[in-house]
DNA sequence: ACCTGCGGGACCGCCCGTTCGT
DNA sequence: ACGAACGGGCGGTCCCGCAGGT
């Protein structure tokens, strides 16, 4: 691997932490230099923009998160266990961060706004691929008969991950993993006792 | 009223409206201007900063969304109903919604750092008293026997606030109301079948 | 006349003589606040942009010139001594200069070239009203016998300003008059001997 | 010619036309490394800098309008045929461009201020060597009574350079030829008419 | 009492010309 | 000949104070 893709790497590692804590107005490219010991001119010499920055600093975030889940997932066969693994990996983003300052989708969701619509069309992606995974476990595990037949597929995927980011923004805000816990707690119940074909 | 408080009021409702669109860093004085048609001058005749102006537009912004609670409080009188009708107030954020952008208190809980303590403290303000009243809707339900005393009142509480603030978070993502009214339906009928007491 | 006013017209008459001795690309706003004793700020509140600036002050610059114009003819009535009294002038301007660094017109003629069409198209509006005068001057001198039937008013009126400029352009590239002074006197002698009617 | 020549007279040939369209301030090295296909410091192991750059670039670009001068008066014995002659090379710099952008001389004339001196020296050097050709012409001829003795050297050299290159200027401000050739008329018929023995 | 507009100055994101190790 | 890094300068915007006018 190369010096300089090295140096590119830790550009995006760097300000992905950045812009996860701060958001991308509010990290400049001063904090940028100073995260990164480089001057301007060493980070421009890989990124024609901030903005260009800022988006693959977010899609390695969000990889970072898919990575976890991938390696949760890996060893868990049965549907309502891997939706237990999954929320067991959002609850670590709190507990022990990949990334400092929550989830980078939620994050970026609520910062980017019609004015920024590239970061918004991540953000939009990331989530896409999120609720996808979610539906793709959920459709197989009935059609395995794992998981009850009446559960609708769209409402459940759409509460695990209301309820889930809404935790995070919770534990973010007071900075106190409690929220996240209780919510990972009733929804573990719940998948048990509602979800799961016995 | 005076001819400066019209002035100073009309300055924080617009300003509102602003910074649930756009953000706190997002927005900047040249868009207060244009928004409220003032010069720079008078709007420091005001507010002597932008963060000032900020906190009070973020208190006028949620003060908005609690009269519309109040209101849609007042002739319930069970708690599940009272509930309930907070869960459709919250709903309405999104399909009528008082201030464009979303819930203020999302918005700016996701926004403010720690850098930005003045306007984090606000946030957690907001949602401690959103916290407080439906502890007390619970409890109290719990008291009266209109809500079965199996129930954990601080998990239901989290669970609420979580699930709904992500659901609007996701609707404001995809600028898609079906979100926050999946969320909605489930909720409803969670409230009816595990925690209404018959 | 109010402070601002004043403010910015002391900015638009600085900033063109920057930008006659300079250029437009060769004068920064470093520049400009040196010699104007301003900061940005206070120059911005002024000027959209640089070139908005760089405009005007064009349009001053060329005003300046055209004054010593009006001036000088506003007592000449014969063609010819009119068009002896523009030739003049131009002298003047390497003479007894209004904007240090040569005819404004001619630096930005030859400054702007596709990438600037603003300043292109400002050079081209007083090259057409410095050509419409000479014209006229021409063609109501031959309509008064002044000025012999058969001079091609085209091809003198181009003459005149090409050989004019050309002169300027030595003189000030060796910073020396003699160039500007041999044409005039050349110019002199011809619309004397060649030109006038008798 | 080794690689390396080659390459440095490559850089040479394509900035010259860059300089020539653009001035030296309005092109940047971004702009010559797109020109050249070369990266920064395959440019700065030929120059030491850009100005070393732009010196040679110029050089370069008189250079071929001497040469198309010489060939023009190759075949060309009588003073005023060689007059002519190089009036028509001029009149080609328009219409069939050696290097798009007008005339270098002029160009860098008027681009080159105080604070140019090097460029300054060249564009004069250069202004130098015509006029020295055109007075040995116009003398030569004189004495070989092909040229009428009352001619005036100094001020005939004078009037050809300006006029020719203020038509210039303006068959480059209006993007029409037609000025170089109303010029070139006029001077072809004064040569023939008042500096021509007969 | 209220608002305007001017000016300040720090900082923004970005590009410049340059050097140097490979 | 490249490409990484530099560091300072670019044009431009930021938020803010203050004098002045109505």
């Amino acid at each position: 691997m190369s010096k300089g893709t090295q140096t590119r790497d830790m550009i995006i590692a760097r300000s992905a932490q950045l812009f996860n804590r701060q958001g991308y107005f509010g990290s400049s490219l001063s904090d940028i230099m100073r995260e990164t010991g480089l001057e301007k001119g060493g980070i421009y010499n890989h990124f024609g923009s901030k903005e260009q920055l800022a988006l693959e600093a977010f899609d390695y975030a969000f990889s970072l998160v898919q990575q976890r889940v991938q390696a949760a997932l890996k060893d868990k066969k049965n549907a309502v266990d891997r939706l237990l693994a999954l929320i067991a990996v959002y609850q670590t983003l709190i507990d022990d961060p990949l990334v400092a300052g929550g989830c980078p989708v939620l994050n970026t969701a609520v910062e980017a706004d019609d004015a920024q619509p590239a970061l918004r069309a991540r953000a939009q992606n990331a989530m896409d691929s999120l609720q996808a995974m979610l539906q793709r476990i959920i459709t197989k595990g009935i059609a395995l008969q794992e998981i009850r037949p009446e559960v609708n597929v769209e409402e459940l995927t759409t509460l695990l991950i209301a309820s889930i980011e809404g935790a995070i923004m919770l534990s973010s805000l007071y900075q106190d993993p409690k929220h996240i816990h209780r919510v990972s707690s009733y929804l573990t119940h719940y998948l048990e006792t509602e979800v799961r074909n016995r």
